[in-house]
DNA sequence: CAGGATCCTTTTTGATACTG
DNA sequence: CAGTATCAAAAAGGATCCTG
């Protein structure tokens, strides 16, 4: 079996890497981490998101395999998302990123006044 | 103490979210979490970067706190980097994402080809 | 050696309007 | 509702040349 390593610049985990940390992947996984959900829903609970960039980064994580998307042709149409197993494994990594991120806020901006006032 | 949560649009947590999902952090943090390196180190290990973005990268994470930077005015320069102990905190949640990458590589790599596959 | 300065290309993201 | 199509803007990344 290969060995995979992202230091290497033509080792295809890089792109793996690029789509997990892909700006609203996070907050997707996190999100569908909870179960199911629709469409509409994921963008209500990721604010900021557009439909255009919200169908993008599912449909980038359908095909890596990491979501699976059901519509059905009703009027008005309905479209759920829901991780696949090879998603879920996926939870845990990246929740600890976006955990740290929240816990940690604090400290990196007080470092960046910190960095911003020494005029340097 | 004020609860941050990534999800939503004006919280401050997502810059740092944001900063730690930067193309080249993760590769960064993984070389230097085998101790202090040089800015030439890291570059020949971190296949790819170039000098500029390399530069762009390391500053922002001295500006976050992530990193230190230690000059030697010599001729020629040496400048050496290591993560601060904030910085240390973060080693094993990036690793697990990278490790995630490079674990399901393959995996990833079968979901795509058969979306592609599948012309629909 | 470790970068700063420029210029330029590619990638991402967003705003808006429209549709089955 | 869940998109798509277009257009525009921004941001990230890169190539190249220069310097203490």
């Amino acid at each position: 079996m290969p060995s995979f390593d992202v230091l290497q610049a033509a080792c295809p985990s890089r792109s793996v890497l690029r789509h997990l940390t892909d700006r609203w992947t996070p907050m997707v996984v996190a999100v569908l981490s909870d179960g199911p959900a629709r469409f509409g829903q994921i963008r209500g609970r990721v604010e900021g998101v557009t439909a255009k960039v919200l169908t993008e980064t599912l449909r980038s994580m359908e095909r890596d395999g990491l979501v699976t998307r059901t519509a059905q042709a009703t009027m008005p149409p309905r479209v759920d998302y829901e991780l696949t197993p090879l998603g879920r494994t996926l939870v845990t990594p990246l929740a600890a990123v976006r955990s740290w991120a929240e816990q940690h806020a604090e400290q990196v901006l007080e470092a960046r006044a910190r960095y911003d006032d020494t005029v340097d």
